[in-house]
DNA sequence: AGAGGGATCTTCT
DNA sequence: GAAGATCCCTCTC
């Protein structure tokens, strides 16, 4: 039991030392500030290491277009000790803003805790929910609407993920298998090391969290949509297609079999 | 396999 | 003062 305590703690200190190597290295060089000219800035290094990074424009896009489009697309996180985490996002949620009864942002009220909902599409909201856990949401087009990032399929960096998922559950536990440590909104957050501390960061700019292309082209048939998880009876809203996952994917957090099936059903009927 | 409850605390009414 | 975009453990069938 001391050792969950320790890693935390380990964690927390490398979180809180606010710089980082490369920023480090770079600030010394010396170069003249120069916000327009990205060739001449200490950014340079950065933009080009990750020169494939998904920007700006990207993320501006309707809210149900980019929770789609986030599916497939890979999300990076970056630990204080240069080590990368990768994760797939085969799962997300759509919340529409100030008709959305469901969303945080709902009656368009904008508060200190969903402010990053009303801010610039690729900024980051983190919420802390029932006292212990953290979501992360992406800022998209449309006023106070974000996409929920739901479930992860880890591909670098297990290892780190699993300690880090270990680290807050209690008792002695058996290793978590790999679909277990990023298929939910929490539990990904746990596994990438992400707290409130992230929320409000641009995700277009961040040194310690991106995101880069997946390899792959999705086609309407590799998603399933289908209703929204944990949001109780919001009337219609609750029932709305909003939630979007990889079909077949095992790393999603909650498969919808019956969707799945009049999926298919109507697939068959409109092809024949 | 599914149901139920506890943990735990910020946010907003 | 109550609820909450969750997770995990335990109990029962």
């Amino acid at each position: 039991m001391p050792r969950k305590r320790k890693l935390l703690a380990q964690l927390s200190a490398l979180q809180s030392k606010s710089s980082f190597p490369a920023f480090d290295a770079l600030e010394n060089l010396n170069v003249t500030p120069d916000r327009d000219s990205p060739k001449s800035s200490k950014y340079f290094a950065v933009e080009k290491k990750k020169s494939s990074q998904l920007e700006s424009d990207f993320f501006n896009q309707p809210c149900i277009s980019l929770a789609k489009s986030l599916l497939g697309q890979i999300l990076v996180r970056k630990l204080p000790d240069g080590r990368e985490l990768w994760g797939r996002i085969v799962e997300t949620e759509a919340y529409l803003g100030g008709e959305d009864e469901a969303s945080h942002s709902k009656g368009g009220k904008q508060t200190q805790r969903n402010t990053a909902m009303f801010m610039k599409p690729g900024t980051l909201y983190v919420y802390q929910i029932y006292g212990i856990y953290f979501c992360v949401n992406v800022s998209s087009q449309g006023e106070g609407a974000a996409v929920l990032l739901r479930s992860l399929e880890p591909l670098e960096g297990l290892d780190m993920m699993r300690e880090l998922r270990s680290a807050s559950r209690k008792g002695p536990t058996k290793p978590l298998k790999d679909w277990q440590l990023c298929n939910g909104p929490a539990k990904l957050c746990q596994a990438f090391g992400i707290d409130k501390d992230f929320d409000q960061r641009d995700l277009a700019q961040d040194a310690a969290i991106w995101m880069v292309p997946g390899p792959e082209l999705l086609g309407e048939q590799d998603v399933v949509a289908t209703a929204r998880i944990g949001i109780g009876n919001r009337g219609e809203w609750a029932q709305k297609p909003l939630r979007f996952y990889l079909r077949g994917n095992k790393f999603v957090s909650v498969v919808d079999k019956k969707t799945e099936r009049e999926m298919a059903a109507l697939g068959s009927s409109s092809c024949s």
